[in-house]
DNA sequence: TTTTACTTTAGAATTATTATAAACTAGTTT
DNA sequence: AAACTAGTTTATAATAATTCTAAAGTAAAA
C-alpha cells in the first residue's frame, strides 16, 4: 500500500492527514497481512517506533474514525480491552486463551450446514464463529 | 427449583447461605427458563424487589463464585459490560443489536460441516456461534 | 497571509470492575 | 446459650479502559 493510499484512507474517513494520523495509518495499513491489535498495543508501538508524541485520545479518535469508515473491524474477545482488526472481510477466529492471540479463519474455511431461522421480523446480519483453543 | 436446591447451589459454590446470597440465587435459579443478565441489571432488580441493601461487591463476588462453580457462564458481547448466562449448556446466540438482547440457540440447532484444524499443538476447546441480527 | 475549521493534547471525568479493611454474622465449640 | 472462629457484607478507595474538555496548535480555504 502506497502513501497515496494512506491519504485516501484518511480522507475517506473524514480525517485530515496530520502527521499523527499518517503514522497510525501507515502502521495499520502499510503491510502485506492483516492483523489484530488493541489501543494499548498500538500506543506502545507508536511510542517505540516514532519520535513524536501521540496523545491517547488521538489514537482512540483515529482508530474509531477508521472503524466508522469501515477500514477496521472490531472483534469480541472475552476481557476488558477492545480488539481491532485490519481484516474487514467476513471471517472467523481462533482464540488462544493462553497467549490471548486471535488467529484469522477465512470465511471459506467454515461451512455451516444448519442454522435456525431468525426471530420474527429480524434478519441475519452476519455470523461469527469463534473457536476457543486449548493446549 | 426449591429452596433446598438454592442452598445446594450456594454450598457447591463454596458460599454460606446468607440472606443476600439466597436472594441472588433465588432470582437467578428459581425460574423455569434460563436468561442472560449483567451485574447492573441484577443490581437494579435486587434494589427494586427486595428491602435490604446489596453492596455491589457482594453481587460481583456472588456472581463470580457461581461462575467459578460452573453454575453460570459468560457470553462475549460487543460492549463494555459483561453478560452472564444461567444457561450453562453448550449453546449459541442470536444478538439483536437494536435491543441489546441475547437469544439462545440450542447446540442442536447449529450444524457445522467444515472447520479448519487447530493450529499446531493446540486443540479446539469449544466453538461459539454468534449470529448478529438486523431488522 | 489571514482566516477558519479542524486537530492535538494533557488532564479530568466516566464507567465497569476489583481491592481493602472495618463491622458484622453463620456455624462451631464449649 | 455464650463464646469463638472463619467467613461475609459493606462503604469506600483503587484500578483500568475509555471518553470528554477546553486550550493551544495546524491544515486548508479564502
Ligand atoms: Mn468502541
Ligand atoms: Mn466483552
Ligand atoms: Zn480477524
Ligand atoms: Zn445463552
Amino acid at each position: 500500500m502506497k502513501k497515496i493510499d494512506i491519504f485516501k484512507k484518511l480522507r475517506s474517513s473524514g480525517l485530515r492527514p496530520t502527521k499523527q494520523r499518517v503514522e497510525i495509518a501507515k502502521f495499520l495499513f502499510e503491510r502485506d497481512k492483516t492483523f489484530h491489535f488493541t489501543i494499548e498495543s498500538l500506543d506502545k508501538f507508536l511510542a517505540k517506533k516514532t519520535t513524536f508524541k501521540f496523545a491517547l485520545a488521538t489514537i482512540y479518535n483515529t482508530v474509531h474514525a477508521f472503524k466508522k469508515a469501515g477500514h477496521l473491524s472490531e472483534v469480541d474477545v472475552r476481557g476488558k480491552k477492545t480488539y481491532f482488526d485490519t481484516n474487514i472481510t467476513n471471517h472467523h477466529h481462533f482464540y488462544d486463551n493462553e497467549t490471548s492471540e486471535l488467529i484469522d479463519i477465512d470465511a471459506s474455511e467454515v461451512v455451516i450446514q444448519k442454522i435456525p431461522k431468525a426471530p420474527n421480523g429480524k434478519k441475519i446480519k452476519n455470523i461469527e464463529v469463534f473457536i476457543n483453543l486449548k493446549n
